[in-house]
Order: C-alpha cells, then sequence, then structure tokens
DNA sequence: TGCTATTAGTCCATAATCTGTACATAATCC
DNA sequence: GGATTATGTACAGATTATGGACTAATAGCA
C-alpha cells in the first residue's frame, strides 16, 4: 500500500504520460507548446515525443494552429494507426465487443444476440472469448494493436471478479483473465460512465444514470469513476425514495427501483419500444407511469446531489428513448428541492451513446489507462 | 489542469513524500526496511533521511524492532519537536484553536467563547487573528515551527473562500488570507472527518456523521475526504426520508434533519445535555424522540451507503452523547434494508473525539500536507 | 529580393539524482 | 572468538533532465 520512491525510469514513465495526456486533453500541439504546458524543457519534450512516435500513439503533421510569426511548429498528434483498445459487455441478452483507437474513432463493433440469464458462467465466458478472438483478429488485419481490454458486467465487481450478477445469476466468477493482454473488469453503470466521459457529453464532471432492470449510476468527477470504498458506489436503484413505501425485491422498502425500474415502467407490456410507442400515441396511463417515475427518480437524485455533488445528471438505459416524458418531472423536482438552498441544481441532459455507452466505456477504460501509463501499456 | 512533469527536484520532493509517508504509515522503519518498502535503495533513502532530520521532521533513536540476526538498525520516527499544525474553527458559539505536532500530539489548545450567530465576519476575524497569534507565539515558545494553518467553518467552501454558513449568516467570505503561513479552510464536516481519521478511530475508509443543527458527512476513502465536483458533497441533513414528508427549511419535504436535526431532537427542551439527562432517567417521550431520529438517521444513511460505499459509519457531533439511544435503532435499520443484498452493513461506531473532531481535524489536514508535501511545507 | 525578427526544434556539455557494488560496522550464534 | 548476518555509508557509474548555442523556417518589412 506504501506508495513506491520515483526511479530514472519511472520519473521517464511519468513524463511520458505527461506529454501523451497533454496531447489529449487539449488536442495537438507543438513540442514548444508541450514544454511550456509541463514545464519540461523542449529538449525533453522532443526526446519523450520521439519514444511516442516510435510506439505508434502519436503521429506528426497535420494543421499547424496558432504561430503568429517565425518558425511553424510540428503538430504531434494522438495516432489512431496503431494503438487500440479491446471494449466487451456481457449482458442479459447480448455480448458486445468493439475496438476502438486512440484518436476515440470505432473501428470495430460486434454484438451476438444470446440468452445469458441464469447461465452457466464457463459457457458463456468461452462464447466470449470466441467472440475476442475474432474481433482482436480482425483488428490486427488492419494493422492495429491492441494493448488492452476491458469488460462490462451487469453486476458488482472486486479486484477483477465478478461478486454478484443477479440477472445473470452468477457468482464470485473469475473474469480477469479471459485473455493475455492487461485486462480489467468492471460495473457496467461505471463504464457507461466513462463511455459517455470518452464518447458522450465528454464533461468531466457528472451523474450518469443506468436505467435497466435494475437502475445504477456511474459518478465521474474531475474525469475519475469515483467507486467507493469497495467498488459498490452509486447503487442508485436502492436509495430510499418513501421510508414506508412498498418492499423491494433487496430487502427494503421504498426504493427508486419499486418507482422507476424496468419492471414498474412496463407493467405489463413486453418491451420498452412497445412503451414509447404508447407514449407517442399519447396513451394516459403511459404517461402517468412516466410521471411518475420521473418524479421518483427526482426525489432519489435529490439525495445523489446532497451525497455526491455531480457536475451535471447524464440520463441512459431505458431512460434514453423516455426521456421526453421523464426528464421533465425529474428537473422540476430537483429543481424544487435544490433551487432554495443550492442554488441552480445540476442539468439533467439525455445519454448521447444510448446503449453502446458501456461497451464503449469499457474501451475507454483501457485508452485512459494508456495515457495514464503508456510505458507499461505500450512496452515502453 | 495539465499535470506538470517531473523534474530532478520534484523527483527528490516525491521521494522525500513517499520516505515520510512510509514512517508516517506505519511507525518507526530503520533506513534498510524503508528502502525495502519504498523500492529505493539504501543510499538514496540514507540521503533522503539526513534532509528530513535536518528539517526537524524524523528523529533517529529509540527502540530498534524486530531485527533477529545481524547489525540493529537505527529507528527513524516522525519527530514531535520541531514540526507543527495550527488548527482553527469558527463555530456558533466558539473560536477554537489548537497547535498539533507531526506525532499528533495536541500541544496546545484554546477555546474562547463567542456568540457568532449573525455576526459581522470581519470582527469574528479579528478575534481570530488574535487567537492565531496569542497560540503561535506559545507555539513557538516551546520551540515549535508552525508549518501552516486550516480553519473549520460550519459552511460550504469554495477555493478558500466560505460561500455561505447559515447559521453565522455568512456569505462570501474571503478567509484565505487570514495568517501569512500556508492556509487552508474547509468545511466542517469534511475536517471532522479528517480529525477522526487523524485523532479519532484512524481506518482509512469511513463516513463521518457530524449532527448539529444541521446534519452534514465527510466521507473519507483510502486515507482521502471525498469532496464532490464543487465541495459540496455529504449534505447528509437533506437527503430525502420521506418523498411527501413535512416541508424542510430548504425548501424540500421529508428531509433527515426534519427528523434527525438537533431541534428535531430537542423539541422543547434547551440542550443536549438536559436530553441525555432525560434519556438515563428513562424519560419515555425522550427515549421515543431519539429511536425515530435513529431509524430516520437510518434510512438516510442507508441511501448513503448505496451511493458512497463507506467502510464504516462513524456517528459525531450530537450523535455522540446520544449515541447509545441513537445508534440501535440506525443498525436496525441498516441491517434489515442492506444485508439481504450487500451482506453486512457497515458498522456503526461512535465518535472517539466528540466536539474536538473540526479543529484537530484542521490541524490534521495541516500534517497531512506536510507528509504529502515535506519538500514545500518544510522548505527543504 | 534580401534582411531582420521571431519562433521551433536539435545538439551537446553539464547538472541532479538515483543505482549498485564494495566496505566498514555491529549485533547474534555457536 | 570466529562465522554469520544485517545495517548504513562511500564512491564510481548510469539515467535523465537542463540550458545555452545553434540550425531551421517563416513573416514582416524595406
Amino acid at each position: 500500500m506504501t506508495s513506491r520512491g520515483v526511479r530514472h525510469d519511472s520519473m521517464r514513465a511519468r513524463n511520458l504520460a505527461v506529454v501523451l495526456a497533454a496531447i489529449h486533453r487539449s488536442g495537438p500541439h507543438t513540442r514548444a507548446a508541450l514544454a511550456e504546458r509541463t514545464g519540461l524543457t523542449k529538449t525533453t519534450v522532443s526526446s519523450l515525443v520521439a519514444d511516442l512516435l516510435e510506439a505508434g500513439a502519436v503521429t506528426e503533421g497535420g494543421a499547424v494552429r496558432g504561430g503568429e510569426r517565425g518558425r511553424p511548429g510540428v503538430a504531434v498528434r494522438l495516432s489512431g494507426r496503431r494503438v487500440a483498445a479491446l471494449g466487451l459487455e456481457v449482458n442479459i441478452d447480448y455480448l458486445a465487443a468493439c475496438v476502438v483507437d486512440l484518436t476515440r474513432t470505432v473501428r470495430l463493433r460486434r454484438t451476438v444476440r444470446a440468452d445469458n440469464r441464469n447461465s452457466d458462467p464457463a459457457l458463456v465466458l468461452t462464447g466470449l472469448r470466441d467472440l475476442v478472438k475474432e474481433t482482436v483478429a480482425q483488428a490486427e488485419a488492419e494493422g492495429l494493436r491492441i494493448a488492452g481490454g476491458a469488460l462490462a458486467v451487469p453486476g458488482t465487481v472486486e479486484d477483477g471478479v465478478l461478486r454478484n450478477a443477479p440477472h445473470l445469476g452468477w457468482r464470485d466468477v473469475r473474469v480477469a483473465d479471459l485473455v493475455e493482454l492487461p485486462f480489467a473488469v468492471d460495473n457496467e453503470a461505471n463504464l457507461a460512465a466513462l463511455g459517455e466521459l470518452w464518447f458522450g457529453c465528454r464533461d468531466a464532471d457528472f451523474l450518469y444514470v443506468s436505467g435497466e432492470i435494475g437502475i445504477g449510476a456511474g459518478l465521474v468527477v474531475a474525469g475519475e469513476v469515483f467507486r467507493g470504498t469497495f467498488g459498490l458506489a452509486g447503487e442508485l436503484g436502492h436509495v430510499v425514495v418513501a421510508g414506508d413505501g412498498p418492499a423491494c425485491r433487496c430487502g427494503g422498502r421504498g426504493c427508486l427501483e419499486v418507482y422507476a425500474g424496468q419492471d414498474a415502467l412496463l407493467g405489463a407490456l413486453p418491451s420498452v419500444s412497445e412503451l414509447v410507442d404508447r407514449l407517442k400515441a399519447g396513451d394516459r396511463q403511459a404517461m402517468e407511469t412516466c410521471e411518475r417515475a420521473g418524479r421518483a427518480l427526482g426525489v432519489a437524485l435529490t439525495s445523489a446531489v446532497h451525497l455526491l455533488d455531480p457536475g451535471r445528471i447524464v440520463l441512459g438505459g431505458i431512460y434514453e428513448p423516455l426521456f421526453p416524458w421523464v426528464a421533465g418531472p425529474v428537473a422540476e423536482v430537483l429543481e424544487a428541492r435544490l433551487a432554495p438552498m443550492r442554488g441552480a441544481p445540476p442539468s439533467v441532459v439525455v445519454s448521447r451513446i444510448g446503449g453502446d455507452a458501456a461497451v464503449l466505456g469499457a474501451a475507454g477504460l483501457v485508452i485512459q489507462q494508456v495515457i495514464a501509463e503508456p510505458g507499461r501499456m505500450l512496452g515502453l
């Protein structure tokens, strides 16, 4: 737990990361601009950039912005040619994979339908492994080198072990050693939040609300996902809306999920798209259901804002198609409850990437790691 | 916002911090043990320790633990002789100051009664400045050198500016330049949490609940205070317990504060000690009030656990004297609502330092800074 | 067109810091 | 008392960043 001292090699590694992060954060820069931003000398930056060029993480050339007088600089930008990340997702009715390059361009995207409810983990993971093999082969055929992978799962994760995924019916499944690559596993909502950070709103501070059968949330503060002590933070679905409300499957009463989970929203309807159809047709009962769910979500988010202090609120999952009918009540409740004490409540916006958030976020996590530790991830 | 590159001097500064942190984290160590823990060589550690010795941050000698065979090492331990931190607090009815040395020993402690409700900030700050002068002079007379100070205030703080302290009646007061020292200002609940971290339970992961007129909370994860996006996280008092409960002064309904704030607990009683007396005497009504408050607190904490995932829960402020009557209902509610899904809920314990938490925490913040940046704080 | 000012990027000697081996020191074990 | 073992220091060597000098490339201006 004690942090390690800085040696010459870790100093170099850190400086590589600092330069790469500066390029990533604010677009292409000349070496001179990078030197100014990082506080390193031009000489040092040149040397670091040379390493990054060789690793294929950056390219030279392209628009040289700004230069008023004097010799124009050479822009150094992230390269999409070589380094790429593998994002994976196991969910209730599908497996998904994607490959994203360092410029955040989605290069490959595959989904395999499968009924994974109460499934055998070994079987599903074999299927996933096949999907990975195909995807990686295809990516390599395009000249990409996969620097690492990450997997999103609908459940709680501790140290690479899937502790509990109620809807899959999995418990204590070891998934970290799925492939021979640097590999991470994390909760769907956390990764969906990262997806929003990398491919959606790109804001550095927000709470992503993932409406599925359960309701999860991922908080991003200063570009980092907040995970809590055991990685269990963000369980919005069981935040209490009414202390003595109806019983919830979690054992509590009056949890948000009871009012605004998928089951509560759909009632007897077969699917979310059916609900949306009815809403579009102006079905009174459907609209009241959404109104009620939205208000409950507003109450739960009031508590979440007081405790987590998010910059804004992004609604995703099933709340994305339902946004037009849910967002109003949510915002009204937040305004009424938060404005007097806090001033303007966080704005409520819709997710821009919908159902792809988690897979993309998984790839985003890997890209984040590459930028944070280029030395380790790229073998420098 | 871009992080700076590592230069030779910052490498040294960082390594000083790493060594000091290792000594702080797990007690006195020999140079050899420090070398092993930090991954640095014995030579480097020797050189770093020499600097720390000269700065007065550590001393040699004392028990040499462990050594089985071979030449015994010289223990290097934190020194209480020279470096010290100044903790300050402005509260509704007092000003407080303390001086704590690097070994966490409280060397000085002063409290000045004063009615600061709806007071003139300038006047109160003048009084505080006098208190600082006296305290610093006294500390220096004991040979201590104050490395920095921190101030706890009952309100929200942004960038050294006190934004809003409803009970003091202050708004947008600039307090950061109170003294000519490295100086920080923060919210009372956050600093009380740090106090608990440094002088109380010393756990690295917990949620400190600060019961006062309002109810605040400070979350510590891995030894760091979580502040949220704007530093407003941890407003436990306005977490919703019952969506359509009674109105709260914040504009919401059914907030925790309505059920378990000081006003709700005391009712017509003049003081907390009066309430405690009645509870000790077995007063039925008082006990029911506490029972009800405890259950409400349990419900709010259920939401907090789902969202923040704390390691344990520490009850402080007025909940400290009331702990015997409040803790039971809190724990019961948590158990009932959390156990089925999460397993054992976080344990609920009483604060060990009571009303001193915030001042001590302010000093703790400074010590934390000294250990994190000995170069800057000690002028190395 | 050519000169000057200005900015970008590289070269190379120098400085700062950590590493690694060798060694003196100081205990325990038998 | 000698062997063993571990601590802490000394010194040469390795790694990395620095800083000033130098080359390169462009715009402005005469």
